[in-house]
DNA sequence: CCGCTCATGTAACTGGTTACATGATTTA
DNA sequence: TAAATCATGTAACCAGTTACATGAGCGG
């Protein structure tokens, strides 16, 4: 029976980290997640300093504690073992979800918008398009500034950030467009 | 001090579903989640009987004990104070993450993807292209029955997760565009 | 010297998850 | 009569969350 401990979604991501930034410390891993426009993850003390020594003990990660100025920090590098499995999670086959429509809490809500009176509902879109619409220029600021850092992947993957919200300001206009007929 | 007990997205999302279906059993209730493309929520029992027991407790649905044949079982009504909590929910203002970008392990991974060897790159986006397809394809289904049944907001919502997966098409096709380059 | 950032953690909680258990009803 | 579905729950778990605590280094 082979032991196969599952690694989350969000440990995939931190070796992902590690394996672009390393060595880098639990703070460093933190801070992208606290600041990113995306609420998915908190990116707080609590969920990355555990999650980095778990992926020390599983071998993935290689702790070492470096000295600065009087104290002293730790820092992680990946190891070959932590590279194969962030390769691993990276290339095809997928699992199942991976295809699936994301959660959206816009979407979520226009399910049961008929509980709404009709006015509601306009404001309802409205209001909706207008925090997109900021969202998305905050999005639009970032992938130009991993553009001009030269880093090609991420600057993709903002774009799809980008993409799904525009995708989403297209799917209100016709909302709009059905619900005054 | 206001007693705020939140209520949660799915609680709310379950209080949406009691609203437009109610009176409704938990197994009811828990169907829709199991069955639906998205595998944000599960759907299981362990998640939606204590949940309805919860909401029942904070007085925002009605439980009622109905015979059925010689067994009983429980349906459960939206109460004038669950309207209210709902509508709220529904109407802005919206919390600040409502307008946020959503998670996708697509664009996840893509932040990652130069640690795949360029082949493996693109095979990743006909993979990823692949599996989009094949669950764009199951929400348009879903969205012809909706609008067959004559379920406008849910064949809007639908709509929604339709422009979502477009959308990641066309993204990928200029990520492909990318990596040849 | 004040406040911000860097840095490392712990503690309590919680809203879900999977898996299990049970049994009636319906349908092929 | 066997299998699928309807129906109701519980138990154990867990990967995150928020909040707290501490303290050094640094810029103005």
């Amino acid at each position: 029976m082979i032991e196969v401990q599952a690694v989350t979604e969000l440990e995939q991501c931190v070796l992902g980290i590690v394996w672009q930034s390393g060595p880098i410390t639990a703070y460093e891993i933190a801070k992208p997640f606290a600041q990113s426009p995306s609420t998915y993850w908190s990116g707080s003390a609590g969920a990355i300093y555990p999650l980095v020594k778990r992926l020390e003990e599983k071998g993935l990660l290689q702790g070492e504690t470096a000295k600065w100025n009087s104290r002293q920090k730790r820092t992680f590098t990946i190891t070959p073992e932590g590279l194969r499995e962030l390769r691993e999670w990276l290339a095809p086959p997928f699992t199942p979800d991976v295809g699936a429509v994301s959660f959206d809490p816009v979407r979520t809500r226009m399910s049961f918008l008929g509980a709404l009176p009709q006015r509601q509902r306009e404001r309802f879109v409205d209001e909706a398009e207008r925090v997109i619409k900021e969202h998305l220029e905050e999005l639009r600021k970032i992938h130009a500034a991993e553009l001009a850092k030269g880093n090609v992947f991420e600057a993709l993957a903002g774009r799809g950030g980008i993409h799904e919200l525009e995708a989403r300001l297209k799917w209100l206009a016709e909302v709009r467009r059905e619900l005054v007929k």
